[in-house]
DNA sequence: ACCGGAGCCTGTTAGC
DNA sequence: TGCTAACAGGCTCCGG
């Protein structure tokens, strides 16, 4: 369940792993994978580029080309990029089998390979010329200067969804899924079932000030390693040791005891203290 | 404009 | 033990 740490950690392995690397052909094997263009003007496109650049904006990796255009990755729930070391001898190009869940394989002029695999099939990738046709929509990005108390105010006016709901929406604050919407709502000591609008600016300063100290401290931990994460490198996040209340349903409140409750908003299972937050 | 629910997928876990 | 059902969660689409 990569958000914006796990990402983030991602495109610090990636750039050293692939810059001035250049794909030498690309094989889809899900073309679904593919969202824009199809899968076989991707094929096409990228083969004989070099990545130039690296990115993220929310939860989206941007990998640019010496093309101009831009691949945009997204690996939604269980998406995961993995670069292959070549062939140790003779034949062809990346010696380790390809498993059933490799969707899109890129083969670099190192005679390594950039494999996205995903089980669940959830994960996208996007070739190009203008990013923001993918992440235009998309609200601030919580640790850019420019996202001060009052953009998280503005763009919870008179919002009736729920607290949780709204900091899963993209559009509100880029990057922010289930575990660091708990953690960060904990944090604040604002209960995830208020109604965004109804915030007061001090709760709303509490709440951006937790946002921006959970994505930090995940990122300083290279991110949350569940089931379905772990960066290219094959090291491990390590900020599940850090969780306050995500996944800790019916388990004490490290601050005050109580048993924290599950319940569901927005569709996603929420964490939270009934006695700590309010 | 906003909100909530279905659908996309498949491996893992809970429950009978 | 072996089966089924629920669960996991990011995002898009659709109806109200």
């Amino acid at each position: 369940m990569p958000e914006l740490p796990e990402v983030e950690t991602y495109v610090r392995a990636l750039e050293p792993l692939l810059t001035g690397k250049t794909i030498l052909a690309a094989e889809v094997r899900w073309p679904r994978t593919i969202a824009v263009p199809d899968a076989v003007r991707f094929t096409e496109l990228v083969r004989g580029r070099r990545f130039a650049s690296f990115g993220r904006r929310g939860k989206y990796i941007l990998l640019g080309l010496d093309s101009g255009e831009t691949v945009i990755v997204h690996l939604r729930m269980t998406g995961e990029l993995r670069l292959h070391p070549p062939a140790t001898s003779d034949s062809g190009p990346a010696a380790s089998p390809v498993d059933k869940h490799t969707h899109v394989l890129l083969e670099l002029d190192t005679g390594e390979e950039l494999r996205f695999r995903d089980m669940r099939k959830f994960g996208r990738i996007w070739l190009v010329e203008d990013t923001a046709s993918v992440v235009g929509k998309l609200g601030p990005e919580p640790l850019e200067e420019g996202f001060v108390p009052r953009t998280l105010a503005e763009n919870l006016a008179g919002r009736k969804a729920n607290i949780k709901a709204l900091l899963l929406n993209q559009t509100v604050l880029a990057g922010v899924g289930n575990i660091y919407a708990d953690e960060s709502l904990f944090r604040a000591r604002i209960d995830p079932r208020r109604a965004g609008g109804s915030l007061d600016f001090e709760e709303i300063e509490r709440l951006h000030l937790a946002l921006r100290e959970v994505l930090l401290a995940g990122i300083e931990a290279q991110g949350s390693s569940l089931q379905n994460y772990a960066p290219p490198t094959g090291a491990k996040g390590g900020f599940q040791e850090q969780f306050q209340v995500f996944r800790r349903g019916g388990e004490p409140c490290f601050c005050c005891g109580a048993s924290i409750s599950r319940t569901v908003l927005g569709q996603r299972s929420t964490h939270f203290c009934p006695d700590c937050q309010k």
